[in-house]
DNA sequence: CGAACAAGACAAGCTACTTGACCACTATGG
DNA sequence: CCATAGTGGTCAAGTAGCTTGTCTTGTTCG
């Protein structure tokens, strides 16, 4: 019979990295980004290039939810959107520098916050560690998805 | 040096877990509890009483917003309010019989979907990830706090 | 082509919080 | 004791981040 907290530890973990994450970004003058945020920065990052739509659809929120949340990630100059090359209703949205200066900042605290760990339970059990992770995110399919709840 | 994905991973995998518990606890009947309920349940069913306060300060929110949502939680039958034993300001929360009920099925989900995992990782390693993220929980102190992010 | 459909904007509404003001009770220090 | 500061809780109003609803413009498909 197992425990039954390995869910919480890691929810306990994960509030711990986000929270030094945000501490962090606060200091490199990115204090305006929301938990909501790091979704989009985080997709963006991969495609280069989304719409409206596909940005929703990936936050699971409304396409108007996602619209009033890119145009105040446009006022504080994380985003830009450009007319679509192929259709003109729609608008390309993608990381300015300082979008992408943002999700650097998080991807190196990431690391940084993992070498920690390697102190703390050895290279070899953190490696352990990220191919469980991996196994039992990739069993669950569409239901582990990276959704705003920094 | 690292992959930095072990965080992004953590948040996949919490969040496939809570994805199929409340999926769960609605077909049981509790369809009418939310996240930030989930804390309230937690903290009660390890002190057996709290007041309002307390439970603001666990929650990380106002005492009115701890209020409201324990005012909520009272009307659909999880928690109930007694006048406080030693100071007649306060008033004791406390789960009822439904709250213990709603909170044995939470634990029983959690401890099912490991036993899935032990599946898929080995019982070995599954023990290693939980030894892991004992230490890791252990070293990042208060930090690392279950709050509402399901 | 025309009809159904999709992207986005504009407006209004809702919910889970917040801040602010207040009362009842408790604790503390002359 | 008793005045004063502090704490637990409530009531009321405001706000942020979504929602649903409606519309316009542009696209796709038979």
């Amino acid at each position: 019979m197992t425990s039954g907290d390995i869910p919480g530890l890691m929810a306990m973990a994960f509030h711990a990295v986000m929270d030094t994450v945000h501490e962090r970004l606060a200091e490199q003058g990115f204090a305006d980004v929301r938990p909501a945020h790091g979704f989009v920065f985080q997709l963006l990052s991969h495609t280069r290039g989304s719409t409206a739509v596909e940005i929703a659809a990936h936050l699971g929120v409304t396409k108007q939810g996602a619209t009033q949340l890119l145009a105040e990630l446009e006022t504080r100059g994380y985003v830009q959107r450009m007319p679509h090359p192929t259709d003109r209703r729609a608008r390309l949205v993608s990381l300015t520098e300082r979008g992408w200066a943002c999700v650097a900042a998080v991807v190196a605290e990431w690391r940084a916050i993992e070498e920690g760990w390697v102190e703390l339970v050895g290279r070899e059990g953190l490696e352990g560690v990220e191919a469980a992770l991996r196994v039992i995110v990739g069993a669950a399919g569409g239901r582990a998805v990276l959704r705003p709840l920094w």
